[in-house]
DNA sequence: ATAATAGTGTCTTTCAGACAGTATAGT
DNA sequence: ACTATACTGTCTGAAAGACACTATTAT
């Protein structure tokens, strides 16, 4: 192309002379945010064991915050795409291969690593833990599942001219074994005339590295929404698998008990009939059911 | 803290030390894309003016891509947070001022940008034009609302073993008095077992520059489905709208007509009834309305 | 028998879509 | 009178929530 710009260089000479050092620029990392649906150990064996949601986190092996909970993740390569980035650094550090991601949400608040800025895009998954083994490495000293538990704390509302304000806290837990890390999230919700917008703000935290307690309770929060409309959950059961076990995962996420009959009639289209059964328990065997893939015509 | 990690550093010496220029770092910048729906001329006067969804695009000053179209937006500064970029180069660029912009997805692909490696975190705002003055500045050589026209192609459905793929073709046309840009969108979504995924490409653009015309197609179809459960829609209108004029900008973004009856019926609850009414055409005078800010206690 | 889960049928309420109609303005 | 829009009432069918009931297993 033969166009000049205000000082009459061509593209060609203008990329020629393109000095991409003359700004200081920012570091890229990403985080990869990984749920699964645990089983927790069953008080009585008569009784279906029940589930917990669990978030995959690294223990630091270096500074900044040595030793401290961070989510897997790392900076992206200057000729990597954020996706494949994504993949390979949680490969490094976990071991994981092969699991889909979409993206979270990008971090970039001023001051929110200590090293250098840092700006960071996250990713959320949700996965079936049983198939996968995790293992530290890289610059991982540990890598663990951590129970999820989020105890709302309070609710202020008030009311502005054009609107109003509506302030949550909660307190976010994160426990595998004798760990726990954790603190509290304040989500700020403004409604102002016609626009309305979030904020979130960590209150509290420890044993957490970086701002990623708030990005885990924003996958939460898109986990919530999602599972609602999308088929996500079913990537966290196994190929074959009860309408139960289906049910108790969906309530897990949600945090509030469903309807068994109810249940089974809106997931119905989603499903597959086997002709296998499972045979446990002290009660009437349940029927396996697998994912139709052939599922479709929906929204998005 | 005094721990020491494996040279025996703690965390004060590692981060005095700390070189953030030792591995090539990627520039970031930030892309708005700001839709509005704007009035057609009206054919026959006594009719009500149809409504158009328009996109703001400015020209570029200088190269990359000078004299094309794009998206306003530029580098975050290093001191800057993202959001806080993001409204500054709206103000340099555009001259707008004070909208609400909502992150819309972050694009990282390596050669998406001819200078260097840069990733764009996009932003989504709906404005109403007519409160707005538009004037390009900055590095931009002009501005202006584009009329956004999609129209679908083409729809492949191919069965797989375990799933299936859906790829939809659609051309997008921009125009702006005399100015037409556009190109060809195709859209892949993958059912894969219990994964789905969805990926943008580029088939053909003319007259946008870098990857623009996905970015502005994803924000089409965000804008699509949040239009459906939120409130968004509200800030299209001016402080005061009849119904007709608020459900004309619903099916302006929808793309389809929508009942005016139900329509009534199901934004009752988000407006308020004024004393006012508008005094206009050959036709019975319609009732003024206003949002009722205490619309409360949604899902999010 | 009992406890526990698996699975079915159906009632009711809510909500979305469709339609039919009346009301009121300008020309 | 005619046309165009404003506005209201109601029917229908689908979906969501709640409940009652039967079936089957191990102990």
């Amino acid at each position: 192309m033969q166009i000049r710009n205000r000082q009459g260089l061509t593209e060609a000479e203008f990329l020629a002379r393109y000095d991409a050092g003359a700004f200081e620029r920012p570091s890229v990392s990403v985080d990869m945010v990984l749920f699964t649906v645990a089983n927790a150990e069953p008080d009585d064996h008569r009784k279906l064991p029940d589930k917990m949601l669990q978030v995959l986190l690294i223990k630091r092996g270096d500074h900044p915050y040595l030793g401290q909970w961070a989510l897997p993740g790392g900076f992206v390569n200057i000729n990597e795409g954020l996706d494949a980035a994504a993949a390979r650094e949680l490969q490094e550090e976990t071991g994981i291969d092969g699991v889909y991601m979409e993206q979270l949400y990008t971090w970039g608040d001023v001051g929110r690593d200590p090293r250098t800025r840092v700006i960071s895009c996250s990713y959320l998954s949700l996965v079936d833990a049983d198939s996968l083994r995790v293992h530290a490495g890289d610059d991982a000293a540990d890598a663990r599942w951590f129970t999820v538990r989020e105890t709302h704390l309070q609710t202020v509302r008030t009311m502005t001219e054009r609107g109003y304000v509506l302030e949550e806290r909660s307190q976010v837990t994160l426990q595998a074994g004798d760990v726990a890390v954790g603190g509290v999230i304040r989500v700020v919700r403004t409604v102002e005339g016609k626009v309305s917008r979030v904020e979130r703000h960590i209150e509290a935290s420890a044993g957490l590295a970086f701002d990623h307690l708030k990005v885990i309770d924003y996958g939460l929060e898109r986990l919530r929404t999602k599972v609602e409309w999308s088929d996500i959950a079913f990537t966290l059961v196994p190929d074959r698998f009860t309408l139960a076990e289906l049910r108790k995962v969906y309530e897990t996420i949600l945090g509030r008990e469903l309807h068994a009959a109810n249940f089974r009639r809106d997931v119905e289209p989603m499903v597959e009939e086997t002709n296998e059964v499972r045979r446990e328990g002290g009660h009437r065997h349940a029927k396996l059911f697998r994912f139709n893939p052939r599922w479709a015509e929906r929204k998005s």
